[in-house]
DNA sequence: TCGCAAAGTTGACATTTATCAAGCGGGCCT
DNA sequence: AGGCCCGCTTGATAAATGTCAACTTTGCGA
């Protein structure tokens, strides 16, 4: 693996703190690998052989019951996933597929547990990012059992202007995956959309902009403790 | 607080493995009280005073928003709740009150992260909670998304099954709870519970009889990644 | 530039789920 | 024992969401 790889690996919050000598030999047995797009990644049940570290493009994780699929998270640079499989060693739970041409380092599970029990910086940051990933869940099955559907849309929406600090933005993946990650089918996706129309939403293919915010929020009545991703 | 108690404390996965000190300093400032049935313990957004460890009774978690309750999850002895906020000192993602006539131990958040930054022992027992906690959530979300409710109560039923060990059980809950909790209304599990009669489910009150183990499993289809909730 | 394939949209309809109101029935207090 | 409260059930109806089929738009490669 190039030093430029291992520095952008050692920048991520996860990483930065742990011992040098430790860090080294995590990425020792790592490398990086180019996807093409739509191509899968791992497979839910598959044993936990490696830490992914997103370093370009994007990941869908889904899931799969009973013919249905349901995409559960976007991961984009730079991140991990599937940390939690990883230091437990079991089974994934999700499965992942490139949705673009992306950049992904693999380090071996094996490897992160080791150096997980002997690092407690280490450790310390595996805390952190677990805490972190659990909360957001939180924050989505409550989303998904408050929420009607045209509701948790609307919210998404405030949450996409409030990440890009925009009234006026390009929505950041396919309708159908949003529809799906929103927990809806695509028709009902373009209704959704329709009915947030009187609400101040103006979309025009992937073009979103919010004309009248202030109604779309009194609307939406989004609360930090199911939107907000940074706490 | 009481040896009992402490050695009861102490015993639970989290701590077993800590440093006797550092216990001991955990427990220093913790104390243990009782509880009467539907006391508020904690609300949703309030700061993480304490880690909750129930030593006796049982806690629902819940939330709320714009008016709407939803039951998250129900914790019984002898576990925590709420670790993922105290270790990271960001607000309550869910109130919590008593089911019942309950005893709980309230360990100060600040004592608990400063001993997790110095006890590797604990921030490793801490990563494996957080992971299996992460990793509960995420299946929570999966019978959400991927499922009727009808499928929901099958398969819970099933699960109720499978810990008991047995086809004949009582309901762990009040209905109406686990309505909540299986995201639906107390309405729609009665239709649910009366829909479930054809695949070998009979009921009468709380009692749980599956007659026909086969014919619910068939139609509920389980899954370990949804369902098992020991990995 | 044409034309195809896939995504998105729309309308009609079906299913799932919620809401509201009424009635039932068990536990419990007096 | 009587009566009442509360949770549960049931039926009628409404709302939310999904399904299916047809049509439109879009993007892209021949």
């Amino acid at each position: 693996m190039s030093e430029g790889y291992k520095q952008e690996i050692r920048n991520l919050e996860l990483f930065t703190d742990m011992d040098e000598a430790n860090f080294r030999a995590l990425v020792r047995g790592a490398y990086v690998q180019n996807f093409p797009p739509r191509i899968d990644l791992i497979h839910e049940n598959d044993p936990p052989d490696f830490l992914h570290v997103i370093l370009s493009g994007s990941v869908d994780l889904f899931s799969v019951w009973n013919g249905r699929e349901t995409s559960m998270a976007t991961v984009r640079p730079v991140s991990t996933f599937i940390l939690a499989a990883s230091v437990r060693n079991l089974p994934y739970l999700m499965s992942a597929r490139t949705l673009e041409k992306s950049r992904i380092a693999l380090i071996p599970s094996q490897d992160v547990r080791e150096v997980f029990a002997r690092d407690s910086a280490f450790a310390q940051a595996i805390v952190a990012e677990l805490a972190q990933c659990y909360r957001s869940v939180v924050k989505n099955a409550k989303d998904l059992k408050l929420r009607t559907s045209f509701e948790r849309l609307a919210n998404y929406l405030l949450r996409q202007q409030e990440r890009t600090g925009d009234v006026a933005f390009d929505l950041a993946m396919e309708k159908r995956r949003l529809a799906s990650f929103l927990g809806m089918t695509p028709e009902n996706l373009s209704r959704a959309f329709k009915g947030l129309e009187p609400h101040g939403v103006k979309v025009d293919g992937s073009r979103i902009v919010i004309c009248d915010l202030a109604e779309l929020t009194r609307y939406a009545k989004p609360n930090p403790l199911i939107d907000d991703y940074a706490t």
